[in-house]
Order: C-alpha cells, then sequence, then structure tokens
DNA sequence: GTATTTGCAAATGATTTGCAGTGCT
DNA sequence: AGCACTGCAAATCATTTGCAAATAC
C-alpha cells in the first residue's frame, strides 16, 4: 500500500490504476498542467482517454486532493494538496515554484480594514528565474 | 473629447463607439466577466458581436489598457489597468474588489530568497464580505 | 454482485479565424 | 484609395456528457 493509495482512500476515491498514474505524475512534476500531464499519462497507460483524465482531476479537487493554480497569461497548473503556500512563476521558462511565506499578518491586516472574513488566498510572484536571467 | 478616448490614443488603439462602450462598461463596473460585459453592451450596441468583443479585449490586454484578473473557481474578470494592487473576493456573492495593500518587502524578501526578479504579483483573498455575513 | 470507473463518441461551451462589407483618415 | 474595424458564419480548442463494457471492492 504506498502513499498514493493511502491518499485516495483517506479521500473516499476508489484506487484505480489511472488515478494511481495521475497522481504519481502530479506528484512528481510538482505543478503539471492538463495538456503535459495526458502526454506524461499515455506513456504508462496509452489507452487513457481524456475524459478519464479531465472526470479523475475534477473529483480529486473537488476532495481537496489537487488544487488547481490559476497562473496569469498562462493555462492552470494542478498541485497536490499540501500546506498553504505561495507561488513564483518564471515568465520565461514557465516554470511554476512553491514559496513559503507568511502572509498572516498581512492577511489579518486587510481583514481589520475591508471586514472580510477570509479563509484563503492566492499569490503568484511573476518574474525571471535565477536560471533563466 | 473623454476619458476613455484619450485612454485608447495612448495605447495606440482607434477610437471606435464599441471600444468607448466597452470600456465605459468596464469602467463603471470595475471588474466584470465577458459574459456580463457582453449581456450590457448588447444594451447600448445590440449588434455587437462576441467576435469583435473577444478581439478588443484581446487587443486591450496586449497593450496593457486592461487587465485579466484569473479568480479561483470563477471565469476571469477585466479591469482597467491602475496602481498595482490586489484583490479580495466574496465567496457568497461573487463580488470582486480591490484592495490596496504593500506588499514591497515581502516581495524583496522573496526575491533575496529565491534568486528570482519579479516585476508583477497577483493577490487574491478569498472569503466572505461584511454584507454576505 | 453491485456500484463505480473507464474509454469512446458525441455534445457543449468558449474563443478564434476568415472574409466580405463598412467606415474613418 | 487604403487600412483597420465590425459582424457574421464557420472553425477550432477545451471540457463535459451519455452510454456500454470493464473493474474495484
Amino acid at each position: 500500500m504506498n502513499d498514493y493509495m493511502l491518499l485516495l482512500k483517506e479521500h473516499n476515491l476508489k484506487v484505480t490504476p489511472q488515478r494511481l498514474g495521475i497522481l504519481t505524475i502530479v506528484g512528481n512534476a510538482g505543478h503539471i498542467s492538463i495538456e503535459d500531464l495526458y502526454t506524461y499519462i499515455r506513456k504508462d497507460f496509452n489507452s487513457i482517454s481524456l475524459a478519464t483524465l479531465y472526470k479523475n482531476i475534477n473529483f480529486m479537487v473537488e476532495v481537496n486532493l489537487l488544487k488547481e493554480i490559476k497562473v496569469p497569461n498562462h493555462k492552470s497548473k494542478y498541485e497536490i494538496v499540501k500546506k498553504e503556500h505561495s507561488h513564483m512563476l518564471c515568465k520565461k521558462c514557465y516554470k511554476l515554484e512553491d514559496l513559503e511565506l507568511s502572509l498572516h499578518s498581512l492577511v489579518q491586516d486587510a481583514s481589520k480594514k475591508s471586514g472580510y472574513l477570509f479563509d484563503d488566498n492566492t499569490l503568484v510572484l511573476s518574474g525571471i528565474c535565477p536560471h533563466c536571467q
């Protein structure tokens, strides 16, 4: 019983080879678009259909196993849900990387000023990564 | 010569009634989806086509007159470009509001840690607005 | 054994493209 | 006259749906 089997069960999703394949690829990639995911997974399951891929992605997002990251000027990418964090986007190579930083006091501040009760945030910093500079 | 005429000329776009109409509606709404924009603009230009709307939106985004805001779990909204700012999203009424806050030191910090050179950022705080609480 | 999942094909929805007609400069 | 813009229709691209066969538990 590997990690991804457990992860599926914990989220009340049946374990299928296709689902394990999806999670393995997303896990290895860190962040991946539907398009790329389909390309890669076809190497393992050459008969998998796009419909199956979409259905599973949607299930996994619904049960909060995957998260969709909407990237400015690009297609969305998906990641396995983990501790809240922000992202850095390289505009040259389109790489997306995690960024740990504390928005806590900032969010608290915004809440006090606006009266909103916040329970989520998405921050993407865009620029050029060290490798592309 | 009103403000939106000027705005178009400054961005090297020809002035047409349709474009003025688009800018007026976006300006009044603050943030608006393509769908809603189309509904409203048809009241003024009942013959305007979706193709024209898309073409113009795309032009205006390209020349940095409009900005697309990708909203978690919803369709994108568009706003007229102005000083950099963040957004607050109400998950109940789907309202999107501007939020002024300084990410400067935070971005600088992230840059130092990661080696990225950042020149843009998008932050959306999601929660419940005062009115919907 | 029963309910769920898969893969295919078709349907839908969103956005883009090609092109003829129109209007501005 | 010449170039850009508009509106229509058709094309494309992304995503979803319906259904029969296969699979998970």
